[in-house]
DNA sequence: TGTACATCAGTGAACGCGCGTTCACTGATGTAC
DNA sequence: TGTACATCAGTGAACGCGCGTTCACTGATGTAC
C-alpha cells in the first residue's frame, strides 16, 4: 500500500513532460533539468547556457518560454512547492482513512512520510525551501513570499492536526504546539542539508522516525 | 550565569580584529565583512569588490591576503566551525559542573544552548554548514572535507553523551543512539533556514527547546 | 647613528571570461475565407 | 482545395557588465651591519 502511494507521487514531475503542444513540453523540459541541476548546483550556479544545451535548443529559446532567470525559479517553485503539498496531501488523507483517531493518524502519516523519505533519493522539494532561503538576493520578493506562505500553510496543517490529538490525548509535558507543527518541517529541513552533507541517504528517514517517537512519547500511552 | 557565558562567546568574532599586524588587521576586518554578508546573501552573491570597499582597500590589497576567493571560504570556515566548537565546549562542560548526572547535565546544556539561541540574532555559525552544503560546486573539496569531519565531531560528542545516559536510564522506547546524535544538528540547522525564511529570531530557541522537551521524556521519569 | 637591503601591505590598471539579456529574423504549423 | 495571414517555437549574433584574477610597481616599516 506504501509503494502504490510512492510510485503515484514519486515520477510527477516526469509526467508533466508529457503534456499538450511542442512548445509545452520544451518548458516542462527545462524545468526538469534545471530542478536536477538546482538540487545538485544550486540555483546560481545552474548557468542558462547549460540547461539550453542538455535540452537541445539555443539560448534565444529559452528566453521564449521565460521571461527572465528569475521567472524560471518562480515556476520551478511554484510547480514544486504543489507537488509537495499534494503528495503530503494524499499521505494525509491515506492516513486519515486507516484511522479516525488523530494521534494514530498521525503515526501513520510519519510512517508512510519517512517511508517515502527511503525511497526518494535526495529528490526532496524542500531543496527548493532551503535554496530560496540561503540565496535570499537572487531572489525577487515573489519568490520569498511564496516561501513564506508554504511554510505557514504547512504549520496550519500540522497545527490543526496537533490541536485534534491534544483535545483527545493530554500531553505528558506541557508542549507549544505551534511549535511543535513546525517541529517536522524544520527536521525535514535540517535532514535535507545533513544528508546531502554527509551523503547518507538513510538519514532523512532515520530523522523523521525521531519526530514519530517525539509525538509518541507525548502523547501516547 | 547565562549572560556571562553568552556575552563571553558572542563577540569572540570581532575580538580577533584587534590582533597583532596591520596586515592582521584587515585581513580580520575582511573576515567579519565576509561573515556578516555571507549570513545576508550567501557566499557566491558575496562580491569581492563589496568586501574591499567596506574595508577600504582595493581589490588588490585582498588578493594579498587571500590566494583567491575559494581561500577567503576556507579561513572564514575554519574560523567559524572552531568558534562554535568552543560554543559547544564551553556550555557542554558548564553543564557538565553543574551536574554528575548525564541526563541532568546534557538538559542544562540544552537549555544553555537555547538560550544562547535567543540571545544572539541570526549569526549561527552553522549557517556555514548549510551555505557550503547549498552550493557544493562552488567550493572545493578541501570545504567539503572540514564539514563533513565537523558534523562527525558533533555527532561522537553527542553519541558518547547520549550513551553515558542509556547507560543509567533505561530509555522509553527503543532508539537510535546514533541519529538521536544527530538529531539536535539536524534540528538546529533545520531552524537557521526556517527562522530566515519567517524571519522569526525566536524559533531556533523553540525548536532546541522541543528537542530538550523529546530527550527528557525519552529518558526521565 | 647612518646606510643598505628585505619584507610588509598594499595600489592601479588591465584582462578575459561567462553569464544574462536583447533583437531582428525565420521555418513550421494552424486558421479563415 | 488553394491562398493569405497569424501564431508558434524557436535561431544566430551581438552586447554589456560584473566578477575573479594577474602583474608590475610602490611607499612604509623593520632588520643587519
Amino acid at each position: 500500500m506504501v509503494e502504490k502511494l510512492v510510485e503515484k507521487t514519486a515520477p510527477a514531475v516526469q509526467l508533466e513532460a508529457a503534456a499538450r503542444s511542442k512548445g509545452e513540453r520544451t518548458r516542462a523540459r527545462i524545468l526538469d533539468l534545471a530542478y536536477e541541476s538546482i538540487i545538485v548546483k544550486g540555483f546560481a550556479a545552474t548557468s542558462i547556457d547549460e540547461l539550453v544545451e542538455a535540452a537541445g535548443i539555443t539560448k534565444s529559446g529559452f528566453f521564449y518560454h521565460f521571461k527572465d532567470k528569475n521567472d524560471l525559479a518562480r515556476q520551478l517553485f511554484e510547480r514544486f512547492l504543489a507537488e509537495d503539498e499534494q503528495i503530503i496531501e494524499t499521505l494525509e488523507s491515506r492516513a486519515r482513512e486507516l484511522s479516525d483517531d488523530p494521534l494514530q493518524s498521525m503515526l501513520i502519516f510519519l510512517n508512510l512520510y519517512a517511508q517515502m523519505m527511503d525511497d526518494m533519493e535526495g529528490l526532496h522539494p524542500g531543496c527548493m525551501v532551503a535554496s530560496v532561503t540561503y540565496q535570499e538576493r537572487m531572489f525577487d520578493g515573489e519568490l520569498k513570499r511564496m516561501n513564506v506562505e508554504y511554510l505557514l500553510r504547512m504549520r496550519e496543517r500540522f497545527l490543526r492536526w496537533f490541536g485534534e490529538i491534544a483535545a483527545s490525548y493530554p500531553s505528558r509535558v506541557e508542549v507549544d504546539l505551534s511549535a511543535l507543527a513546525d517541529h517536522l518541517t524544520t527536521i525535514v529541513e535540517g535532514a535535507i542539508v545533513m544528508s546531502k552533507a554527509l551523503k547518507d541517504e538513510a538519514l532523512m528517514g532515520r530523522q523523521t522516525r525521531l519526530f514519530r517517537n517525539h509525538v509518541k512519547l507525548l502523547f501516547g500511552g
